[in-house]
DNA sequence: TAAACAATTGCAACAAAATTGCGTTTATAT
DNA sequence: ATATAAACGCAATTTTGTTGCAATTGTTTA
């Protein structure tokens, strides 16, 4: 609705040389409202009828190639989609953050500024080493709230 | 076929009050055939029509709550087992090791002397941390020897 | 050793998640 | 305005996982 925003998504589809259609331009929008990751069940509840089942699939599978989302598998092997903050692209991910996947709601939190730690990994002779991801489970601040109030 | 690894995995089972049934016998025979995690679909390829589907499904899920495997998700959202080393039980699970997932072949590798750093995660206010897992992705040794001939 | 009984299994049906092929529509460049 | 590749919708199929129920079987006890 915010047509600042609008624009952006426009812009980041032209970048990324997309088309501007309507499909895509709702799903960023649904990631844009969204604090938590929103999973790929959600979104096609969200979206109902008004995109085809294979289209978003398609959409998202297209975003996160170009660097636009990452896709994050919570717990329960279900994919959650959230933008990427860092310098993505086509060619590769950075999104070298701290997940946070609840145990009561299952939402997937995307969390900046947990400062993680380097260090060597100490990995068996012949594996090499690419990416290492952090991934927290716990509860969030909404479910933290409930359990207390029991 | 092992007998002495029979009459372990026979023990396993009256230790944790399941009974001991051929199906049973024969997951279990799997998981310590293979020195990576065993992926639900490459179970249920081996055992073919031998295991119903179903039955299959239930003898994962009952070990995994005994505490006698753990799941471990890959990146794809795949459904991996493998035995738990630690002294995990009905009540709780110890699987704090790391766990690496190739690239190539999707195999989930259980990797225990990867000495992890203890560390303090700062966490946004709210958010109680449970657990945290360490998921390290890159080449495993199979596929790293692989990519040197070509 | 035979009966008893709960635990385990198999089958059928169903549901959700994901993919493929193909014909049609549409955004964009010329 | 037109051409064209990209994007989409629809139908069909595959994979993954669940539920209910009846039949079978492992173990306990008499
Ligand atoms: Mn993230
Ligand atoms: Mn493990
Ligand atoms: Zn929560
Ligand atoms: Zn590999």
């Amino acid at each position: 609705m915010n047509t600042d925003q609008l624009n952006q998504h426009e812009a980041l589809l032209v970048k990324n040389g997309l088309k501007k259609t309507g499909a895509r331009l709702r799903v960023l929008d649904i990631l844009s409202g969204s604090e938590a990751a929103a999973s790929q069940p959600d979104i096609e509840h969200v979206v109902g009828k008004d995109i085809d089942r294979v289209t978003l699939y398609r959409i998202l599978k297209t975003f996160e190639e170009k660097g636009i989302i990452h896709r994050i598998i919570d717990n329960q092997g279900t994919a959650n989609y959230a933008f990427c903050h860092n310098n993505c692209s086509e060619h590769a991910h950075h999104d070298e953050h701290l997940h946070f996947n609840c145990v009561n709601c299952q939402k997937v939190y995307c969390i900046d500024n947990a400062h993680l730690p380097h260090f060597k990994l100490n990995l068996p002779p012949g594996f090499s080493l690419q990416q290492l991801s952090f991934v927290a489970t716990g509860r969030c601040e909404n479910c933290s709230k409930l359990t207390e109030q029991k």
